[in-house]
DNA sequence: AAGTGGTCTAGACCACTAT
DNA sequence: TAGTGGTCTAGACCACTTC
């Protein structure tokens, strides 16, 4: 069945998935782009638009004057790095059933570095929420999401603390998250941190220093995470720009 | 003068980047679609690919029904994590003027790791090659490249082992790269790599694990590199996909 | 209501690969 | 030479923002 919303491209590249992950194309070999065309009764354009994403995805790739073909390394790339939305996906994407835990919550004057970051006058106060991802009882990720608290018109917001955070700030602001500028930060897990992911001190590890914007390009929250690189281990695909 | 190779899309993002730089937008508002299309030439579509791109990278966001804006904050972003193609052109964008030291070069049986990445045979050999990259005197960047020794045809390359890989390569084999698949893992410097980066033993740090495939989607190099975060930290950009 | 970006079409021509 | 992906056009209609 074939409707609007979501678009022809979004169909036409989850239909191509999923023959790719039933292996439904023979040696490998995508069909020519004008037969998928007429295949599935839309334009050629709408077709390269949707291949020109999973070959972004790492899931095809394409050879002028030769075809189209699928990528089997591109299988290993479980969630793309400049994709991620929420952690619980990602934890979802790499087969786990992830949990969520807040472990903290505080309504604060800003650190330096967040009073900045959020362009924020001297007397603004911040909301952070310190959660905990967990797999199976072990702990994959430590987030910490600092939000201006007067963007939080909703004074009632302490139960729905456990839920993604731009799904948090989608019910409990007026904002809505358009995009994140995020820094790549090594780090040795101090005592705390360690102890929060349940490693010994010291141990290395990533992590994320970013910025969340709204549609208006406005800064709104602030996030530092860290992750478990024993459980999870973030891939990507460079190419030539 | 518009011309074709590069394309009229690059041409015309190459435009709007100048543009921008020159801050020639009054108010940071970008012309309307039809409007840029009809000065420069184009159709509408030419033109929005180019702005599809300058999206991606963070130099300006689009609102649909109120326009198109110049994203201040993109400008943090020096060098696209997933547009990486050599290390000289990222310490070039960060307004260095990097020099490049080949510190060790092998032909050896490969390790594990490197035979089951690049499905090399129980008797085949790889050339190792390990530079650092300096500015000013200071390390900044450590590469290990392994490749294939059946696939170095010219026997006399060892003169360009300082040129970018990518173009090693295709200077000195059949093959040329297509794509690297990288894996972001966290480190504590040992004391071989402290020591080549002029570091503390044990120093948190950055390094890629990644394996470059050529056109035909064939495996043909594995390369480690390690970064100095004090003097180089990777930015990205995240969208909901 | 007017104007903006978002999606989609049908078709032309080019560049490259296979045979 | 035939067939493939790459680029570009002109135009239609939709969804959304702004006034």
């Amino acid at each position: 069945m074939i409707t609007r919303n979501p678009s022809l491209t979004d169909q036409v590249k989850a239909h191509l998935k999923q023959r790719i992950a039933d292996d439904a194309f023979d040696d490998g070999r995508i069909p020519p782009e004008t037969e998928l065309a007429s295949d599935l009764g839309v334009s050629r354009t709408t077709v390269r638009d949707a291949l020109s994403r999973l070959e972004q995805e790492g899931a095809i790739y394409r050879r002028q004057g030769a075809g189209t073909f699928v990528n089997e390394h591109g299988l290993q790339i479980k969630s793309r790095l400049e994709e991620i939305w929420s952690y619980e996906q990602v934890l979802e994407d790499h087969g786990y059933e992830p949990s969520v835990t807040v472990v903290g919550e505080t309504i604060d004057a800003p650190d330096p570095v967040t009073l900045e970051a959020l362009a924020l006058g001297p007397d603004d106060l911040v909301v952070t929420i310190e959660k905990v991802f967990r797999e199976d009882d072990e702990p994959v990720i430590l987030t910490i999401n600092r939000i201006p608290s007067q963007l939080l018109v909703d004074g009632d917001y302490a139960a729905d603390e456990a839920t993604p955070i731009y799904e948090f700030i989608e019910r409990h602001t007026e904002r809505a998250l358009s995009y994140y500028l995020s820094e790549i930060v090594p780090v040795a897990l101090d005592a705390e941190t360690a102890s929060k992911l349940e490693m010994p001190v010291g141990t290395p590890a990533v992590s994320f220093e970013e910025v969340g914007f709204d549609h208006a390009n406005d800064p709104i929250v602030r996030a530092t995470s860290y992750f478990r690189d024993d459980l999870l281990r973030f891939r990507l695909i460079r190419r030539r720009s």
